[in-house]
Formats: structure tokens, sequence, C-alpha cells
DNA sequence: TGTAGTGTGTAGTATATACTACACACATGA
DNA sequence: TCATGTGTGTAGTATATACTACACACTACA
């Protein structure tokens, strides 16, 4: 299904290629967790850890954690948060832009950071 | 902590004032889960129920889904789909737009609905 | 040859999530 | 008075989530 162990182990091995370090335990212990889990999920083994620990991994690894967390299938609680405090509002301007090129949306990024509300 | 529970008594008792068969036990029939279960999350006795289960009472109750899903603590998975696909683009776009006031989101709703790509 | 480090296999556990099933006490109307 | 409907109390269950603990086989190097 997602490639999240994949892309893992694909991100720990090219660190690794620099900074021996970064094997499987020391890796684990850095972030908190046991090897064998780690091991597990880089083969897909065990489905995604939790959020927390895919932000740490993604500290760890030097990744975006919302990147991270979206090949996971999750979408991280500050996000949601965001859009729970105004759901119609963030609802309705998310599905607006569901299909819009990539450009648009950043068109409207850009906007909103530079625009005088 | 949320008011799920107490609002979806208040809805249901708004409906029943007006139809009778706005009961615990008959709401709860028409939504497919149990009346012990439905009481107990009006009045938080239980957390809220699944996203499935909150679709379905907004739909009986006539309630916006989002804003039942937002109380509940939740993102509807449809939203939480539109983002995984883009993690940074609409990461980025939802943060920026975090603190803007609403009419300066719904301006940009407005402009990408209307608006040439 | 032994010790330090590698990845991985096996076998669990704790906690949360999302409910069901059934019984009870009370009210209302026929 | 009794059948019907009301809300609710008690006592569970199934499944998913997020891991840990420990052992094993292999490699490299001193």
């Amino acid at each position: 299904m997602s490639n999240f162990g994949t892309y893992i182990r694909q991100a720990r091995e090219t660190h690794r290629a620099k900074d021996a370090s970064f094997s499987v335990r020391q890796l684990a212990a850095r972030v908190g967790i046991e090897p064998s889990y780690l091991s597990k999920i880089e083969r897909s083994e065990q489905p995604p850890p939790s959020q927390q620990t895919i932000e740490r991994l993604a500290e760890a690894l030097g990744e975006d954690a919302d990147v991270l967390l979206a090949l996971a299938g999750k979408v991280s609680d500050e996000l949601q948060e965001i859009i729970r405090r105004r759901p119609k509002l963030f609802g309705e301007l998310i599905r607006q832009l569901k299909d819009a090129p990539d450009h648009a949306v950043l068109r409207v990024v850009r906007e909103v950071r530079d625009g005088e509300w």
C-alpha cells in the first residue's frame, strides 16, 4: 500500500553511505524505538509508527515530516487542529483546491503570504 | 473536553419538538447504532463515535458533517486524503492561513472558485 | 578466536477505539 | 392494568494501534 518503509530505508541508507552511525540500531536508538521495530517498519512488516515517532524519524533523517506522514497515511495533528478550528471554512477551501494544479495553489500561498488582509 | 455530545442532544431535541421520531431510540435505529450508545454519547459518557457514524448522524440531523467531526476532534478522511496527495503544498497553505481572518480565507476560496487557472 | 556490531525473527503486551446486548425504571394512553 | 415507548445502567466484546524484550545468525576486525 504505502511506500513508507521503503522510503525510510532508502533515506537511511543514503545517509549511511556517508555516516556509519545510520545503522538500524543507532538510528532506532536516536529515535527512541527498538531496532527490530524499525527493521520491521522498513520492510513493511509493521505498519508505519505513530505521528510522534514519524516526526522524530523525519528530524533524524532530515526529511519533511508532512511528506513522511503522508506516506504513512496520516496528516499531522497540527494541521488537523487548524482545520478543526474553522471546519466549514477550511473544508470548503481544501475541497475547492482539490483538483487545482500545483501552480495555482502556490499562487494562493504566495498571495496570502505577501497579501494585505 | 469537546461539546460533541451536548451539541448532538441539542440538535436532536430541537428536531424532536417538531417531530416525535427524533427519540434516542429511533434516531439510533436510523443511524445504525444501539440507543444506549447514543445516549451515552449525548451525555459524554462515551467519546464521540467513528467518522462513519458521525456522518450518518450529521445526515439524520441535517447538520454539517465537517462541523460535527471537528467537535469530535476529527477531520474527515476525504479532506485528509486531499492533503496527503500534496503534503508540502497543502501543509504550507494551511499553516499560512492559520491566523488569517475568516474574510481573507473566504476571499481566497472565492478567487479559486471563480478564478482562471 | 572472540568480541563488537549488523539486521532480523519470535512472541508477546498495554491501551485505545468503537461498539453490542440486555436489563431496568419510569411515563403515557387504551 | 398492561402494552408500548422513553432514556439509561451494567457488563461485556472485537479489532486496531503502537509498541517492547530477547534471542538468533552473520560479518568484520583485532
